[in-house]
DNA sequence: GCTTCGGCGTATCATGAGAT
DNA sequence: ATCTCATGATACGCCGAAGC
């Protein structure tokens, strides 16, 4: 028995081999039998070792990849004008060769007709091929971009594929072997004559959750070729602003948020694709029922006087329930409509702040509650619990399946949710609040959030220029630049005193803006605290616990660094210079709970109408301070 | 008395910078 | 390398005002 290759993810279509045992390799006189297509010839090298990219580079995205993918494409085109064959390989002994040799004619003839050839025109072939590689080199770039946990097993396996394309591989690196293990391929295609990648999902954060383990954990890094315990410095990818507008990019391929708003606010549907109709679906399922019902119902809930006449009867196909959530039609129906984008999932230039938004897929739970979920009583959530309300029949089909098929039922209503354009921005019913089912949009009408997914641009960008210039443009020193100024002519001493003063000030300068950069944050943003008043004035209880350590607070902690004692005294000062009387207990919880929020106090501090005129004379002697406190800021640090 | 609405404050989150 | 902190947008809950 020999072994048949496969040919990419197609298994046993690759070639033949087969290494004779040695007793009958003694008995037939043939020691190894190979059957294999030419089709590699198109792309190998002279010495027959397939050459392409590391998978190091392939990781990186370096020039060596992508001169790489520009070398293969350009050998399949010449290819695809060229003809190639199969070769049917026999190592034999002298006996059967001189028998073989003597009716090789007969031989290829019972061999060509046997119609053991499948013949492929070249062009058809190198094209399959070419595009195979296109689809391996976008889903690179594309997973490059999306950055995922598990982009190295991910670009490994691209890789990988990519090796396959008209090569068997003989060893993949480990973390390719690894990535296949998991994901069971060589079996799968072993029992299905193919493997599939089918869950790979190029517009998800996470393109494939079956592998969406940390590269780390899987020693991925490791295995690149990176140095034990140098993890690759993984960046985001910086999308390319594209400048100008056009058609298919209203207001360019990577509009900062602010256009991404205005535009969504000014012109929704020249934003947002066209809706396709979704391909006629099983109108009969559970989840297709279940999400009819809710657009009926939601929509009804929408004020009357809102909804332009006559108002058209409820869907009664998922086709018609999904369209009903399309931008234009919520447009034509609905007088008065706020568009408000979403961002979750959007490639963006600049990092990602704030709370991450939910996107639609993660809307689920909002829209369809899980019916032992305790809502608010009064909630407008609740009706739909009613006789004929969607929750109830969503409720009812989730009582009579199975655990399983109840799963798929909401994994569908997910995917729906996914799919549509547009929802209305309602808020969850909770046990403690109602939740809203339309929220008020600006002027009158509602608002809803639109889907990113149907957003006709690539991504976010900045309007940032970059980050600021930290090295400041090399000048020349001023008494330097004041000769030069003069010219040689001029060089009297009264101009040279002056310049070597200005001099000295300057290199000072950069002295006490080199000490500054040393010193930390918390040292820079640490305020001079209010000259202390006059004890006989001062209620006994404002003073610290520790009164030994008055006299050099006094004079010195304006550019102490702040020990630990240091943070609550900022506190403290404010917290007493605001004067207020004693707190209610609910008062005094909101002031502990701004303890705990770093970020409130310097907005406190500004309140205090004392501190400010201190806090303006210690910005304006900051300069001076520093010059003055050279070693103690090496102190500072925390 | 109940519901709805809007304002406000807090919690949450990912990220980068700086400190350790 | 890892930890800590600041940042800033958003989700969410609470609460008082307004409306019915």
């Amino acid at each position: 028995m020999g072994k048949a290759h496969s040919a990419n993810t197609l298994s046993r279509y690759g070639a033949m081999q087969a290494e004779m045992g040695l007793e009958r390799s003694r008995r037939v006189h043939i020691v190894f039998r190979n059957t294999y297509l030419l089709q590699y010839e198109a792309h190998r090298t002279a010495d027959n070792v397939p050459v392409s990219a590391t998978d190091k580079a392939a990781f990186e995205m370096t020039e060596a990849y992508h001169k790489d993918c520009a070398r293969r494409k350009e050998a399949y085109t010449e290819a695809s004008k060229l003809p190639f064959g199969a070769r049917d390989e026999w190592r034999v002994g002298p006996e059967t060769y001189s028998a073989a040799i003597k009716d090789c004619n007969r031989l290829a003839r019972a061999c060509f007709e046997s119609n053991g050839i499948l013949f492929i025109p070249s062009e058809l072939w190198f094209g399959f091929l070419m595009r195979r590689a296109a689809a391996l080199e976008f889903a690179q770039s594309r997973t490059y971009k999306i950055n995922p946990v598990n982009y190295g097993a991910l670009s490994g396996l691209y890789a990988h594929l990519k090796r396959s394309i008209d090569n068997t591989v003989p060893v993949p690196p480990p973390h390719v072997r690894l990535t296949l293990s998991i994901l069971c391929l060589p079996e799968i295609a072993a029992r299905f004559g193919m493997a599939w990648l089918h869950n790979l999902n190029l517009d998800l954060t996470s393109p494939l959750d079956e592998l969406a383990f940390e590269d780390k954990l899987l020693g991925v890094y490791k295995s690149l070729g990176y140095q034990v315990g140098k993890n690759p410095n993984r960046k985001k990818a910086v999308p390319k602003r594209v400048a100008g507008t056009s058609k298919e990019y209203p207001i360019g391929e990577w509009p900062t948020l602010a256009s991404l708003r205005r535009e969504m606010g000014q012109r929704p549907l020249s934003l947002i694709k066209p809706w396709v109709p979704v391909s006629p679906c099983d109108n009969s399922m559970p989840a297709a029922e279940v999400f009819v019902l809710f657009t009926a119902q939601v929509w009804d809930m929408i004020q009357p006087e809102l909804l332009l006449q006559p108002v058209p009867p409820p869907p009664a196909t998922l086709e018609e329930a999904m369209e009903r959530w399309s931008a234009a039609y919520l447009f034509q129906r609905i007088t008065e409509v706020d568009f408000i984008p979403l961002i979750s999932g959007l490639q963006t230039e600049e990092a990602a702040r704030g709370r991450p938004q939910l996107s639609f897929l993660n809307r689920r739970p909002i829209f369809f509650p899980m019916p032992e979920e305790n809502i608010r009583p009064g909630s407008r959530w609740l009706q739909f619990r009613d006789r004929h309300g969607y929750l109830r029949r969503l409720a009812e089909f989730l009582k009579q399946m199975a655990k399983e098929d109840g799963e798929i039922l909401l994994e569908s209503l997910t995917d729906m949710l996914d799919n549509v354009q547009c929802l209305p921005c309602s808020v969850k019913g909770t046990a403690s609040s109602g939740g809203k089912v339309w929220t008020a949009g600006k002027k009158e009408g509602v608002e809803v959030y639109a889907n990113p997914r149907f957003y006709r641009i690539r991504g976010l960008g900045s309007d940032n220029q970059g980050p600021a210039q930290k090295r400041p443009v090399a000048q020349a020193r001023p008494s330097a630049f004041a000769k030069k100024l003069r010219g040689s002519d001029s060089d009297s001493d009264s101009d040279s005193e002056e310049d070597e003063a200005a001099a000295a000030k300057w290199l000072e300068a950069r002295k006490a803006a080199a000490r500054n950069r040393k010193r930390s944050g918390k040292a820079k943003n640490s305020r001079k605290p209010p000259a202390r008043k006059p004890r006989a004035n001062r209620d006994p209880e404002d003073l610290p616990p520790v009164s030994t350590e008055e006299p050099e607070e006094e004079t010195d902690s304006g550019r102490q660094p702040p020990a630990p004692g240091a943070k609550p005294l900022t506190r403290k000062t404010k917290a007493k210079s605001s004067r207020e009387p004693p707190k209610p207990a609910a008062q005094a919880r909101r002031v502990e709970s701004t303890r705990r929020q770093p970020a409130r106090r310097a907005k406190g501090g500004k309140v205090a109408s004392e501190a400010e005129p201190e806090e303006e004379e210690y910005i304006d002697g900051l300069d001076d301070m520093l010059e003055e406190s050279g070693d103690e800021d090496e102190s500072v640090g925390g």
